[in-house]
RNA sequence: GCCGGAAUGGCGGAACCGGUAGACGCAGCGGACUCAAAAUCCGCCGCCCGCGAGGGCAUGAGAGUUCGAGUCUCUCUUCCGGCACCA
């Protein structure tokens, strides 16, 4: 053993080891419980980010310690690798985005290897090569045959100036990022995968996951957001047709009080009535200005313009105009909803606005008037009035009511409305994966058959940001049609890459199979156990892999009865950065925080500060790491500097795992001095001479603390495990000699550790004469011999106040307890002269004495 | 705006079912070792009153339930994440 601890030397060593012995690959073992540990395999864009370390490294801890528990572990690790930073850094650097994702995910290869996870990288895979994506598309012609794919228009971000398409990220207040233009909205033909369809399912087994965070399970909910309601129509008439116009609502008792129709600018009746209305013209435009977002249109001033329309109320018969509505969405729902200005919040502030009339329908707690301003009130539920035949009826009886009787006139039903909507898979862009269709003049929209995928992206392209490259290469977009082998034209849209992210996890199961998607490893490794990963990821990637895990079942026949792709879900919390920037002459410079000095008042609160260099800096605040703000702190350094164990104790012990984690690189050196100190004290063992003593109390403090940290693993409040860790040396380096209870206490420690900082755990092990390879060792359970005890210390408590504590014997009965929590001094000064009307003991607690 | 979450010393955090608030660590202060520094080791460390024993206050703010609330309920504030083309 070396004197002193080199981390470089340890991890070497120790990975030298993992990889003479292939310790880390793993095969399926039917008959052995297995536990598919997956974290979210991730972007290649360069380098780790902390976020990366923090997940890997959380990944990394139940992996080993399932294996010491005796499970086969499979941990796989792969590349999430289309995307749209590719395209930008070939456009920066002029390289394709293939070679700038290859060479970032070699670089980033080396640096998972470095922190010593165990990973089986046979299975790596990386979804920008064609044997991945090639599933990708067969899966998608299976689900256009059965209509599950299917083509409509779709909403997109559109730069008039570069003739392209932006993503949300790329329209910055309203303009383009690159050209400063005014985002316009455009509709364009798009392919959708119809997730609605499983909306009922995706929502019911929510219910059926335990192992998930109840909040995650909320927000899904929430999102696919069933409702029920009455669809009505309103009857018109345009250019002497009968026509209806559609909408649907969850407040059909109101429909007696609606007074106008409010429809999107891309309604149909918008379109025919801008036509002749040159000011409404004007509207409809204004409304097709500015981006997509709904997180913004959800915050523009409402605005509207009567489209000179009416449409006929179902029941009363009576005119309603119909208004074009700036917040009214065409791709939600009917595109089109009624206005009932007197029970819905949005409604009466529009109604005020444009001093259309206000009908009360409902009784509500403050009357059956609602005068302004709007109250919460007015929208609650209550008995119909001013409703005619429905008046007195409340809600679910008044609902029914009306359904029933538009039913008759068939201009209306009841409807189950979804929140969530399907989902739009094409995009404009390049580094994607193909859509698989030829369109062809004569038979459509044709599939490309099995037989000729994949549709091999080329990989010598470089974007310019003038739309799809694709588009530009005839040897691309010419092709024969697959059907009747006339000319035909290539899709050059590609994929979602959340398609991508969609199924990677079954994958992992088959390595090397390139005959199907997945194959019978599938059954055996599915589903997965654990799985972890961003809170960001919480709605979308989660409820696009629950669709697809049983798109799958459909089309592979496989992973027969696993419907929900991830059994137990650990959200793991953002990893935040504080950012600053230099004003000068009004331009802003993000500077790194590495290279800022702050100063803090009393309170923490920053004050002021300033870069290295002296120059003043203003705090912009914390938030994620982002490279726009150039706040991202590189853990290369921290690896460089400390050693992979360091860097991966300090991110596991510094905040639990679902806790967001504000960086400070301050404390990563007390996690440092830990791993110094074990070191040290192992060293200090071996050449001590050994009495064969146990000393009791070491004993009960450090099974005491095992206990608690095999509960909190089980919890993944693994920063406790950490600090048990610590604990546990405390207590032996109290110890007042070296004996049979440091043994013990040091054999427990190393395997307590080595799920955290394995290098080092392996070094120890090894060195102490302990075994050959810690990762075999059994995970250490705490005697319960060590955890009796004959005497307790109880709290006593006068009027809930601490007032002093007292030993009793293990076995004492109430009335012992009571008698001497009495005799306390200082309890008595508190009790003395006063009646003790009710005495309360936990017991194992405390004893209160209420006077 | 809507949906979800969080808030505890100077800082990260601990406190299992409502039962000793501040474990463990960082920073800081004092000391030992050293010619000195680094490293290491020992001690102190929520705020206020008190020489001390001890007492009072305190878990974002305000109310409530309870013998007892960081933990449960209600209202509010601030911050973070998501909002369908960032991944």
């Amino acid at each position: 053993m070396q004197e002193t601890y080199d981390p470089a030397a340890v991890e070497k060593d120790a990975q030298a080891f993992w990889a003479s012995r292939d310790s880390f690959r793993c095969v399926e073992a039917p008959g052995k419980r297995k536990f598919y540990c997956l974290s979210m395999f991730p972007y290649p864009s360069g380098k780790l980010h902390m976020g990366h370390v923090r997940n890997y490294t959380i990944g990394d801890v139940l992996t080993r310690y399932y294996r010491m528990r005796g499970y086969n572990v499979l941990q796989p690790m792969g590349w999430d690798a289309f995307g749209l930073p590719a395209e930008n850094a070939a456009m920066a650097n002029k390289v394709p985005p293939a070679k700038w994702t290859y060479d970032n995910i070699a670089y980033m290869k080396r640096q998972l290897q470095s922190l010593g996870f165990a990973l089986d990288w046979s299975r790596e895979l990386a979804t920008c090569r064609p044997e991945y994506y090639r599933w990708n598309q067969w899966l998608f012609t299976r689900l256009f045959k059965k209509g599950l794919a299917y083509k409509k228009t779709g909403v997109v971000n559109w730069d008039p100036v570069d003739q392209t398409v932006l993503a949300n990220e790329q329209v910055i207040e309203g303009r383009g990022w690159r050209t400063g233009a005014l985002v316009e909205k455009r509709e364009i033909p798009m392919y959708f995968l119809r997730i609605t369809a499983y909306a009922e399912e995706l929502l019911a087994a929510l219910d059926k996951l335990p192992g998930w965070p109840e909040q995650v399970k909320l927000m899904q909910k929430n999102w696919i957001g069933r409702s029920e309601g009455v669809r009505i129509g309103f009857p018109y008439r345009l250019q002497n047709e009968d026509r209806v116009l559609w909408v649907f609502t969850t407040r059909a008792d109101t429909l007696m009080g609606a007074t106008f129709m409010a429809v999107a600018a891309e309604h149909p009746i918008a379109v025919f009535a801008s036509q002749k209305n040159s000011q409404l013209k004007a509207f409809v435009d204004e409304c097709k200005q500015g981006a997509v977002m709904e997180a913004d249109l959800a915050q523009i001033e409402k605005k509207g313009m009567p489209t000179g329309m009416f449409v006929t109320h179902p029941i009363t018969g009576d005119k309603l105009p119909v208004w074009v509505g700036n917040y009214v969405l065409m791709g939600y729902g009917e595109g089109a909803v009624m206005g009932v200005p007197a029970h819905d919040e949005r409604d009466f502030a529009f109604a005020l606005k444009y001093k259309l009339p206000i009908k009360p329908v409902i009784r509500h707690p403050l009357g059956d008037t609602v005068p302004a301003p709007w109250k919460p009130e007015y929208a609650e539920y209550g008995v119909c009035i001013n409703s005619g035949k429905y008046d007195g009826l409340a809600f679910q009886q008044a609902v029914d009511a009306i359904a029933a009787d538009l039913q008759k006139k068939s201009l209306g039903e009841k409807q189950v409305q979804w929140r969530l909507r399907d989902w739009g898979i094409s995009r404009q862009r390049y580094w994607g994966t193909p859509i698989p269709i030829v369109h062809c003049a004569t038979c459509g929209d044709v599939p490309v058959p099995d037989e000729q995928l994949p549709v091999v992206l080329p990989e010598d392209v470089v974007p310019d940001g003038t739309g799809n490259p694709l588009n530009k290469r005839a040897s691309y977009v010419d092709t024969k049609c697959p059907s009747c082998g006339k000319p035909a034209k290539r899709e050059t849209d590609t994929m979602d890459t959340f398609v991508d992210s969609s199924w990677y996890f079954a994958r992992f199961a088959c390595p090397g199979q390139d005959k199907k998607m997945v194959d019978e490893r599938a059954n055996y490794w599915m589903p997965v156990d654990q799985y972890i990963g961003g809170i960001e990821h919480a709605i979308l990637h989660l409820l696009y892999s629950r669709f697809f895990q049983r798109v799958m079942q459909d089309e592979t026949g496989l992973m027969k009865g696993v419907d929900e792709p991830f059994t137990n879900l650990l959200t793991q919390g953002m990893v935040l950065a504080e950012s600053y920037y230099t004003d000068a002459s009004g331009r802003r410079e993000w500077i790194n925080p590495a290279q800022v000095v702050v100063e803090r008042d009393a309170k923490g609160k920053i004050v002021s500060g300033k870069t290295r260099d002296g120059r003043p800096v203003v705090y912009d605040g914390i938030g994620t790491m982002s490279k726009s703000k150039n706040n991202g702190v590189d853990p290369q350094a921290l690896i460089d500097k400390y050693g992979a164990d360091t860097a991966r104790f300090y991110v596991i012990f510094t905040s639990p795992p679902t806790n967001t984690l504000e960086w400070s690189d301050e404390s990563v050196d007390g996690s440092f001095r830990f791993l110094k100190r074990v070191w040290t004290f192992a060293l200090r063992y071996l050449r001590a001479t050994k009495s064969a003593d146990a000393d009791a109390k070491a004993r009960f403090r450090i099974h005491s603390e095992l206990r608690q940290a095999n509960y909190d693993i089980q919890k993944h409040q693994f920063n406790t495990v950490a600090s048990a860790c610590m604990k546990i040396l405390n207590a032996l380096e109290e110890l007042a000699e070296w004996n049979a209870t440091t043994t013990e206490g040091l054999s427990i420690l190393l395997r307590l550790l080595s799920p955290i900082a394995p290098h080092i755990a392996h070094d120890l092990w090894r060195a102490l004469g302990f075994g050959e390879d810690i990762m075999t060792a059994p995970w250490p359970q705490p005697d319960p011999a060590a955890l009796e005890q004959d005497e307790i210390e109880l709290v006593v408590q006068v009027n809930g106040k601490l007032r002093g504590s007292i030993v009793v014997p293990k076995q004492a009965d109430k009335s012992a307890i009571e008698k001497l929590a009495m005799s306390n001094p200082n309890v008595q000064r508190f009790v003395a002269g006063q009646n003790v009307k009710k005495v309360v003991v936990v017991p194992g607690r405390l004893v209160n004495l209420v006077v």
